[in-house]
DNA sequence: TTCGTTGTTTATAATTATTCTAAAGAAGAT
DNA sequence: ATCTTCTTTAGAATAATTATAAACAACGAA
């Protein structure tokens, strides 16, 4: 089965429409081998050229949420003026090189488990992610 | 001594003139037991409750860069429209509560060494940090 | 197929955090 | 007191994101 006929089925699974954007978009997102981290304005400007189609950025913003909401995109947290995306739904851990603007995964073992000693009451754990700050 | 005396001696040292604006903004950040975690506008709004005094928003950016700049405040790395900064500058981890939106200092003891067993060349480890998200 | 409904896309406007500008004011040096 | 330099400020500019509402496309039922 071609990727496409595969992304068809997973929006039609989500009930998500399968329009041609939405199609154009989880070709580019999620046509990888490695992990992609992204802002809405880096994705943006890559529809344009891998697909040759133009999407408009209401569109972008839109769908990036909408798998956001559906657990198909996490959302990294580092100080930006734009916010970061990454294909790796998974839990993990970030390099941040911080000249070029870049992340990089790291993989669990390249950090090593991470016991928190410390509760508040009422409250439970969501989530552990290390970020990595890299210079020069 | 009083604080603001000592806030005035401080900004001296760090060849920013001690006004009016710079010391009340002290008096906010730096007179507390623990350490205080704040957006510009938390930050805007406290002055005016806790001086009397106006001081204007273009200020409040002027006066926290300058400080950060100097190394008296630290940004924090969340996910948020606002950019959150911290009293507290040393090398630490938080809590955040997502529903109120909270952040709240982990004791590095609270957490343990991170050893990071990946590294990338040419680029060196800045900071480490982490983020335990917290749900109810 | 056609039709009606509902969901989606899009251009554009609105919103919001932050930065910039330039004029008025305050601090420091002489 | 005078001069210089730094600071404050209101308001304008910028930039990311979200909202609006009209045109459009997908879907299901007839
Ligand atoms: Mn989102
Ligand atoms: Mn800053
Ligand atoms: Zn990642
Ligand atoms: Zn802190």
């Amino acid at each position: 089965m071609t990727s496409k006929q595969e992304f068809i089925k997973k929006l039609r699974n989500s009930s998500l429409r399968p329009t041609k954007q939405r199609i154009n978009i989880c070709e580019v997102l999620f046509n990888r081998d490695k992990t992609f981290h992204f802002t809405i304005n880096d994705l943006f400007n890559l529809i344009k050229d891998k697909t040759g189609e133009k999407v408009s950025l209401a569109t972008v913003y839109n769908t990036v949420h909408a798998f956001h909401k559906k657990g198909y995109l996490k959302e990294i947290p580092i100080n930006s003026n734009q916010t970061y995306f990454d294909t790796n739904v998974t839990d993990h851990h970030h390099f941040y090189d911080v000249k070029e603007e870049k992340l990089i995964d790291l993989k669990n073992e390249d950090v090593g488990p991470i016991e928190i000693q410390k509760s508040i009451p009422g409250k439970k754990i969501k989530s552990v992610e290390v970020l990595v700050k890299l210079e020069d």
